[in-house]
DNA sequence: AATGAATGAGTATTCATTCAT
DNA sequence: AATGAATGAATACTCATTCAT
């Protein structure tokens, strides 16, 4: 298996921090093998084509990044106490990985409509997290009754990736962690008194 | 002043057709000519370059917004009806120009990192719009004295861009309008009981 | 209409230069483009891509050939007189063209089978002359009457091509023109005595 | 020696099977060695480079050619009737194997001009069996005295070759053999009464 | 002898922008 | 003001060959 081969994650690596300093736009093939110490051929031996590194840095990541999440909360009965938690790690994942959070906060949205169409299709094993979490909130009681699911999840999704990339687009110069209480605070119990 | 001739909005209308229709990278300047009825030369007449059609474009549409909004809320007392009229004004007008909706939300989020720094500037108008309402919410007491001004708007503005980005990919093929008061609701009493 | 603009044989007499004088391998665009005294991208306002030169630079050289040739052949009553002029006046062209000789007989040979493909498809033009002269030469009992036209053409064609490649392979060194009578004499009485 | 070793025949074969169905620019040399059933690597224990394994290839199938028509002639006494059976041998022996007769009718013309060169060399041995019947033709007076030897050779060749490739490219449907008798009236009789 | 992972040179094409008319 | 022909920079990917094992 080609994924698990050191150079599969060496060429993964290099290509987050090689988007993350140049852009997506500057990032080509050439460079991207120059950081990672290999030809340029090598990387078609593990990769399709440029295509194909950037959804599997998609997926190498945000595989990880719900397993991380899934993890944190485990265990944890209360719902909004989920809720929180996953916002934290969520916080504090990239927060410990800036590249990586210019990578997937502004350098992965100007991919084509290909490349972004795969993207959500990954993006969908968090927003089931997300969904669950909700849905059980509902069930425990702790969430009101009436809630839509879909909606309520847009709105934590929503949230948390305006928080990161206003973060990210202040370079990253205040601290993101400690966010994850108030912002837990507004998605549960809203702006009105 | 160029702005106010009959072809500068040409050429902007025109854009919006031709990046609708055939996505960021498929819209060429020749395209944009041909669809505006002029010479691609002319374009060069009107506007320094093509970052600076689409800046404008952004610039007068969302000019045009804001204006629409203040006029919605002007002489409302309420803060958290006047969110709810924002809301409901920013939905319906997207949902009245398909075509600017799937600019704004997924087209133009393809640009290159500088046009993005620049859009965000003339997002900073609409931003303020949010602000106040969330400031004389406060003041009023019908929104919690704790809130942090800047987390809100991030909640308002990024859940309302949330749901109209999941719109605009489900093809626009359900009610947006009709979500207003359900996404005002869980913005001002959150998901808890 | 492009075929008639200055720069589209411009460009095609300078294909021809560069494929004869580095090889159909290494006649790059941007060297015809060179040669032409055009830019590289000028070369796609008159061509869609590299294949539409080749395919063009046959079509025009072969189009003139078969013109010339049926203007020689136009008012001579005798068949065999007709092959005689035909194999004169193609030894001619060629001759009078060493680099057109060089592409058409060796380097163009070296296409892909899609281009081969459509330059049979401009071959059959000349094909059809050469049946003509055959079947006329059948009627008017000047040829024998059990020939297979299609055989008798193959028989012609493939001598004359396989005089002219030799010629080419022997650097163009020895005199073409003046093989023309004892070829024709080879095609109409055979070897034998 | 190399050449009497299995493997050195087992990726000649090879070769004409993955250069008859994939085409003389499709036949990699990773392709021929998984045809082979050996790795890459291997090819070049046997073989100096690619070029080597097709000019291999051509000597070894030309060699065994050359051979058998050697055989078929030997011990018959007139000139036309050899030539009778040289053409009854080519066609016979390429149209019982079609890989091989799409090989060197279509595919290896296409290799660039050192090849083509060394393959001409190789012909040689195959051209000088012709010049000895042309001349022995003359000798015994089956032939006319006049004739230019080379260019007799150069007429039976190039109409022998010509009758292949149409053959080939019409994809071989029709009887190949069938045409040796009319071919060799052609060529020795000529097309005039 | 045999392997196969790694190498790295080489090129057609697009499209924003210009400028002579 | 308007035109549109011409420009030219910039980049992903293939595949013959090598060499450590």
């Amino acid at each position: 298996m080609k994924r698990d081969k050191p150079k599969f994650k060496q060429i993964i690596d290099a290509a987050v921090i090689v988007i993350a300093e140049n852009g997506y736009h500057q990032a080509q093939v050439s460079k991207i093998a120059k950081q990672a110490g290999v030809a340029d051929g090598t990387i078609y031996l593990y990769f399709k084509n440029k295509e194909d590194i950037l959804i599997s840095l998609f997926q190498e990541k945000m595989g990880y990044f719900i397993e991380k999440i899934e993890e944190e909360i485990e265990g944890i009965s209360s719902p909004s106490e989920k809720l929180f938690l996953l916002i934290q790690k969520h916080f504090q994942m990239l927060a410990a990985e800036p590249h990586l959070a210019i990578v997937t906060q502004l350098e992965l949205r100007q991919s084509n409509k290909s490349l972004r169409l795969k993207i959500n299709e990954i993006l969908k094993g968090y927003l089931k997290v997300v969904d669950r979490i909700v849905q059980e909130g509902i069930d425990k009681g702790e969430f009101r009754s009436d809630l839509d699911v879909r909606l309520t999840r847009q709105m934590i999704f929503g949230t948390i990736d305006e928080m990161v990339t206003t973060w990210v687009m202040n370079e990253q110069k205040y601290d993101l962690v400690a966010l994850a209480r108030p912002v837990h605070q507004l998605l549960t119990k809203g702006c009105c008194v």
